[in-house]
DNA sequence: GTCTATAACGAGATAGAC
DNA sequence: GTCTATCTCGTTATAGAC
């Protein structure tokens, strides 16, 4: 009967979160590397051969969990620049960023875990490959947003890098100028420095005003990414008086 | 006698060079979270015990591991600016780059500690600061030497980064305009997320020629710290009159 | 079919007595 | 320094409950 499917499809969802949630508790304490089955089953009240009927070895446990977090984070960018969000490129890329900053304080070991160190002895499947692409994807509608208004301000390339930003743009976005996929590719991986600098404690007993270092920084990448004028002080804070990019 | 004292000193060495060494393989084998005194050890030939003289803790070991990875970068990055290097602000901050790019990929697993995830368990003593501060103390004679050529141009910064902006000058640079200081801590960040997302595996499958995007995005960071023109041309939105280039 | 429990393997860490 | 007894781990085989 569909009842006692349901009931069993229920069940597992819930052990199989049971498990992730105990699992994520280790992650905090002792890092990614020493993740225990065992001590996950023991901490449930299991034994640790039950967990293989929910995950085929320790490996993919950790798949999931990153899986997760690379969705969570996916998601919280996401749902920053949904409608009905400020509409200006500008004041949607800051709120991608703050999103971001904010999921990843608020979640430093599963931060760590999909942007910090790779995990000694595993290799992370296909499955990770769209997850993970999920905040990129974000920032790409951004800049399309702003290209589709006329609000992309970009340099041409030096000769150097343009076979790459034909792969990059074919791959990526191919409605967009090279130019920009370059620069977005590249904003991508600075806001993570940003990020992790933070998280991981490179900013400690350095930078004691992160909320307004990271405006500032992250106002300064969107201008290097042509989204927006940055002239002193127009940025798009709590305040009013956001931009258009044109 | 002062023989026998210079020969046991040296053995010292010796033994706590051997120590680290084989304490770096389990780093890369195994990850720094599993470090552990007893494998080293048996490694060595020697008991568990032995270690203590050399090393009073685990923790301990894996401070002089992170000290000599933040010096050996650290001194990659002042030797590549060191004269007789270019004397142009924009050639020395692409070589500083270029070189703390190519120590990392060097080093992988020494950078990770460093720069990675932090060690769960582990809190990093005092002695790491200094050390930790090299690679910035770099990146701020460059721009104290463009400064003091008047290539530094800069726009004036919103009002809410004013008092951090402050911080940050009194304790990097008294002596560079707030606005310099505060673009060039953000330059470091982003500067290490680019290498984080190469070293750490986010360009796979997405950055073929990373040797150019790495130019491309560097030496767009350069421009935004104020530190030169853009090489295909200046980006459309920039206040004036940077430079004298190279 | 779905799940849990028992037991075991080979490998490695660990604590303490000697 | 050495040795041993006792832990941990991931994983598998198997048997039985629902």
């Amino acid at each position: 009967m569909t009842t006692i499917r349901g009931a069993r499809a229920r069940a597992r969802i819930e052990v199989t979160a049971a498990i992730k949630d105990e699992a994520r508790r280790q992650l905090a304490a002792e890092g990614a590397a020493k993740l225990s089955l065992r001590a996950v089953a023991r901490e449930l009240g299991m034994v640790s051969s039950a967990l293989y009927r929910y995950f085929p070895s320790r490996d993919e446990l950790l798949t999931a969990l990153i899986v997760d977090a690379y969705d969570a984070v996916g998601a919280t960018a996401e749902s920053a620049i949904a409608p009905p969000a400020a509409p200006a490129p500008t004041a949607r890329w800051l709120a991608l960023c703050r999103a971001v900053r904010a999921w990843a304080l608020a979640h430093p070991h599963e931060y760590a875990l999909i942007y910090g160190s790779p995990v000694p002895g595993y290799t992370a499947p296909r499955d990770t490959v769209a997850p993970a692409a999920r905040v990129g994807a974000a920032l790409i509608s951004i800049a399309r947003d702003a290209h589709r208004s006329g609000g992309l301000a970009l340099p041409s390339l030096a000769e150097e890098i343009r076979p790459e930003a034909h792969r990059l743009t074919a791959t990526l976005a191919p409605d967009l100028p090279p130019a920009a996929v370059v620069a977005l590719v590249a904003a991508w991986s600075q806001l993570f420095g940003l990020i992790s600098f933070e998280v991981f404690g490179q900013f400690n007993r350095l930078v004691e005003d992160r909320d307004a270092f990271f405006d500032e920084a992250v106002a300064r990448l969107a201008h290097e990414t042509g989204l927006g004028a940055h002239p002193a002080g127009a940025l798009p804070g709590s305040r009013a008086g956001s931009r258009s990019g044109g």
